[in-house]
DNA sequence: TTGTATGCGTTATCAG
DNA sequence: CTGATAACGCATACAA
């Protein structure tokens, strides 16, 4: 039987409601009996049984974070960060997966309600929300790496990204200003909504346009059959794909650090180079591409600054305070696995 | 205001046991009934509250796993087998880091109290805990990677690791099967105490020993300033210093594939080649290294299988069961990144 | 400054 | 088959 607030009322002679001052350093106790109830407390090695008191509060310390892809290396950076954060502060970091086909909204509904939720932190996912989901789910949300659709009032949510269309275009015109043209794209087409990836690639579509390249449909790897899970391989085979269809390929543009890896490896293993025979740039800047062989040239997220800003728009309206929406800037960060044809 | 089992009962006209008995599928309920709460409960949207539940069966469904170097990517693997396991049977996955310094049989003790804990399974760490501590505990425990002290008694706790000082042998004797003998080694000292990479260690030195090879410490990398949060940097400069120390070294055994890729790393940046200038043998088996170039041979530790045995033994013990213990064997895998100089 | 009583949302016991 | 009602451990308004 677990010790209680009565136990230590009990055995410091006291009522349970100055046991419940002392915990909580809340009204007025008289500083000898506030020290006899803690050393009761300690040598009862008593703790408060969390439930109860979430209970009565009707609200916790716990927030949850959803992660839609949470084997993406990219996303653990953040994780991390974020989980320092919530540890410094008390609070309890729940952490789940999303799978590819839930709405993570949904999901989230369903657990701040089940798992008493504070709240709740979305990594990955969709740009397909909806005002009235974000309304039932009735407790503070952010956004990590994706926001809502602008017709979504922007104080239902916080949100913290960049801007995945123009660092889709950025590294493609990287590539196009090395003199490629026939550039291939690593796409992941198991969504069909509006993800980062889908902005990524529009944003290549424009770089391609506004530079008069033709749109080649061939040139965009489409090995639906592959999970994001296993990311290298995803890239791999991606690599692969295209490299068959497309033998004049000089340069891809992976739209995850991991898919480029995956096609690198790709690369050497069909006894070609990079970025000799292929330039490869990717997206996130995750720390295996700093230091593979060659070193990768991307996009680079700062990955710990956002992760930080979310979990402290978190914490803001936590405390009552307005929603907040940042659009971070990426580097293009050039390090060896691009090379110029021209 | 949340939508309470009140409510429900109010609005499907019916006593709030009965709406109980329904949630629960527990006790005689007509059909009519039951259909007709469950439409209600559908139409508002109605969860159970958690911590009401958890408060009335004195236990909760809170599972937190304690990660001592919560970046080291092998470990990644298995805490999304464990998130996947316990989100299936209805778990909260709680994360938290340990500080190198903490001691995390310490911290769980305090979570478990804090936080409600269920269960708890502790991945990295040491092999020091003491009994008492254990016991003091008081929630079935899983030790991954790790385990106790021979002197603790082994119903306390659940444990799954491999033995890493036979493995430490086996990586460091396929090296020397290849003809080397100056062997490098990489190594975190940041802890005295028995760590699963004292243990590799300690079988790096008894392959030396029992091949005649005399153990030289300048090969064994030291420098403790580089936390291993940074790990590919940490391989990166300990690789750097063991050859600029030893420019006749052939070959390095790391404790970690993200050191041995950050030392691969290093080696390219010398001008040199891996593995026609120096071999490199990791140890885990992380995806990154099997896409690496060249790829990584490394002593491949069964990731997930080992996360499976971890959670289903908490599972087991908090149905009641016994404590269970296995060591699972590791499998050198060879890749290329390791060349015979007989 | 301190103690008593009430209720938070559930489940379980026990009468109907 | 169903509905009151008493806990669960804690915080708090209120009384002392």
């Amino acid at each position: 039987m677990r010790v209680t607030i009565k136990d230590i009322a009990r055995e410091s002679g006291v009522g349970i409601s100055t046991v419940s001052r002392v915990i909580n350093n809340t009204g007025y106790v008289s500083n000898e009996v506030r020290q006899r109830v803690m050393k009761v407390m300690k040598d009862y090695n008593y703790v408060p049984n969390s439930s109860a008191r979430n209970l009565k509060a009707n609200s916790s310390k716990n927030i949850a974070i959803l992660v839609k892809g949470i084997t993406n290396p990219f996303f653990h950076t953040m994780i991390r960060v974020i989980e320092e954060k919530t540890s410094l502060r008390g609070y309890s970091l729940i952490i789940q997966n999303v799978d590819d086909h839930v709405d993570e909204l949904d999901l989230a509904i369903q657990e701040a309600g089940s798992r008493n939720l504070c709240g709740v932190i979305l990594i990955g996912g969709t740009f397909g929300y909806s005002a009235q989901r974000f309304r039932q789910l009735g407790i503070p949300c952010v956004l990590l790496t994706v926001s809502a659709d602008s017709s979504i009032p922007l104080d239902l949510y916080s949100s913290v990204k960049v801007d995945d269309e123009k660092e889709g275009f950025r590294a493609t015109e990287y590539l196009i200003s090395l003199g490629h043209k026939k550039i291939g794209f690593i796409y992941d087409p198991t969504s069909d909504s509006l993800t980062p990836n889908r902005l990524r690639f529009m944003g290549y579509q424009r770089a391609l346009e506004e530079h008069g390249i033709t749109f080649n449909p061939s040139l965009v790897a489409d090995n639906t059959n592959a999970p994001f899970y296993s990311g290298y391989l995803t890239g791999f085979n991606a690599m692969k794909q295209l490299y068959s269809r497309n033998p004049d390929m000089t340069a891809v543009f992976a739209f995850a650090d991991v898919l480029a890896l995956g096609a690198a490896k790709a690369v050497f293993s069909m006894g070609l180079k990079v970025p000799d025979d292929i330039s490869i740039v990717g997206f996130d800047g995750i720390d295996a591409g700093e230091f593979y062989n060659p070193a990768l040239d991307t996009i680079c997220q700062p990955a710990s600054q956002m992760a930080l800003s979310g979990i402290e728009f978190l914490f803001e309206m936590l405390q009552g305070g307005p929603s907040r929406h940042i659009v971070y800037d990426a580097v293009l960060t050039k390090r060896g696995s691009c090379r110029s044809i021209l």
